[in-house]
DNA sequence: TCAGAGAGCGCC
DNA sequence: AAAGGGCGCTCTCTGA
């Protein structure tokens, strides 16, 4: 990672020799701010306190895809004058733009992991109830952030190891907030759409995508596959385009907690008016979802509060106020509390069972760590399957079984693995 | 030297 | 209009 660093370093700094050159040396991003405000670029996006934006969006806005096969130059191609001086532009801040992440990856995960280290080489966070929601949050370090999926090119997951003759079992729940939002909706063609089984996320990554959705009509993968029927005949669509599928799932629980047409065009480079067929196609047979957000919002508004899944409430204050903005944000937090919350009711539930189950204290198996809606335990490697299996049994019933279920079942995918990365 | 604010970014 | 929600950490700058 160091040896990435410093050759980013060295190919900002060649290719910088055009008026980059002094933002480089330094390499902060204030310095690209300040950079950026003297060149006078057609900026879109400023912060808040009105300086332009220097996250990766913007810089990846300036620079375009300057490496790629037909290379496309962003908006510090005209800036910098256009020809050779534009497009060396265009690659610093490619580069710049590709060293903020290496940085990121050393300052946040690799470094501070290292030095927290106990004698058994063991990390030991602490979990906090400390959010508005009723989730768990995680310091010192936080575990629940480690770079997953494509951001950990540097397999820092895979430093996360079972012990000698153990087994990490990492249960997750399958696309838990959406089953939520099917059931309190009462969504009808969600409840079906669960009801007929197929992943939620990787069919939006279908409808998304034409090289994913050609890719599972000719055969080539799998939508989801039930597992108690042996193997897979095919890679499912989850491993084969995971990147697609994760921004497959950030584009529904973005519109389900509140996107609007501004925000979708912003942040997915379409037009308003495309951003609008987006969320008009997203709702079309989901009408129930729609009243539910308003009445939830009536509600919310006339209590200054909302409650999840099983009654806990949250205070909403300024969502009875005069400022737009603040209002606006308490709304969006009114429907998202009941279903995050909802899910931290059934994480909750299910953690309880886990920590009762006779099989799993027998077995040796102990609860090391929450992600929200996952789990991972370690526990003797010969065991790890029987294990699995009574974590998945726990947590797809977490509740009593006295007590009226879901309109939707919960779905948990678990592996045994011996370290965090590989039990993906 | 320290605390707080902003910006930015990692995850769910 | 701070234009999905929920977190914690690092870095920089500022003012006491
Ligand atoms: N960008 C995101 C990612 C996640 N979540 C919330 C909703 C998810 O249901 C929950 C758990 O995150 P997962 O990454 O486990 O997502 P899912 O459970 O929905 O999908 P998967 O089937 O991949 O587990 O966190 C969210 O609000 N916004
Ligand atoms: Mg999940
Ligand atoms: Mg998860």
């Amino acid at each position: 990672a160091r040896e990435a660093a410093a050759a980013a370093t060295a190919a900002v700094v060649e290719a910088g020799g055009v008026s980059l050159e002094g933002v480089i040396v330094d390499s902060g991003r204030k310095e690209v701010e300040f950079e950026l405000s003297s060149l006078q670029l057609e900026h879109a996006k400023t912060t808040k306190s009105g300086w332009p934006a220097t996250d990766a969006a913007a810089l990846r806005e300036l620079a375009g895809r300057p490496s790629e096969d037909p290379p496309v130059f962003g908006s510090a191609y005209g800036a910098f004058g256009g020809g050779e001086v534009g497009e060396e532009a265009c690659r610093a801040l490619e580069a710049l733009c590709q060293m903020g992440a290496i940085d990121t990856m050393l300052s946040n995960f690799i470094l501070p992991l290292q030095d927290l280290a106990d004698g058994t080489s063991r990390i030991h966070c602490s979990l906090n109830l400390n959010t508005e929601t009723g989730r768990l949050s995680s310091r010192t370090p936080n575990l629940q952030n480690q770079p997953a999926l494509e951001k950990d090119k540097y397999l820092i997951r895979d430093a996360f190891v079972a012990a000698p003759g153990k087994a990490l079992v990492v249960a997750d729940y399958g696309q838990l907030e959406l089953r939520l939002l099917a059931h309190m909706t009462a969504c009808t063609s969600m409840v079906e759409a669960f009801k007929l089984g197929g992943d939620f996320h990787s069919r939006t990554a279908m409808g998304m995508f034409d090289h994913v959705r050609r890719a599972v009509e000719d055969g080539t993968c799998l939508l989801d596959w039930d597992y108690s029927q042996g193997e897979p005949p095919a890679p499912l669509l989850k491993d084969l385009f995971g990147s697609e599928r994760r921004r497959a799932k950030t584009l529904n629980f973005s519109i389900a907690y509140g996107k609007t047409a501004h925000g979708l065009s912003k942040d997915w480079g379409v037009s308003i008016d495309e951003a609008k067929e987006m969320l008009r196609a997203w709702y079309a047979d989901r009408p129930e979802v729609l009243q539910w957000q308003k009445d939830t919002i009536a509600s919310a508004r006339a209590t200054g509060a909302t409650r999840t899944l099983l009654g806990r409430y949250r205070t909403l204050p300024g969502i009875q106020g005069r400022n737009g903005a603040v209002r606006a944000h308490m709304e969006r937090a009114a429907i998202n509390t009941p279903i995050q919350g909802g899910a931290a009711d059934i994480m909750t539930l299910a953690m309880i069972k886990l920590q009762r189950s006779e099989k799993l204290r027998e077995m040796g198996f102990r609860n090391l760590l929450q992600v929200h809606d996952e789990v991972m335990f370690e526990g003797p490697a010969e065991l790890a399957d029987e294990a699995r299996a009574e974590v998945v049994a726990c947590m797809e019933r977490p509740f009593d079984e006295n007590l009226p279920s879901l309109l939707v079942d919960l779905v948990v995918d678990a592996n045994t693995a011996s370290t965090w990365y590989e039990a993906k």
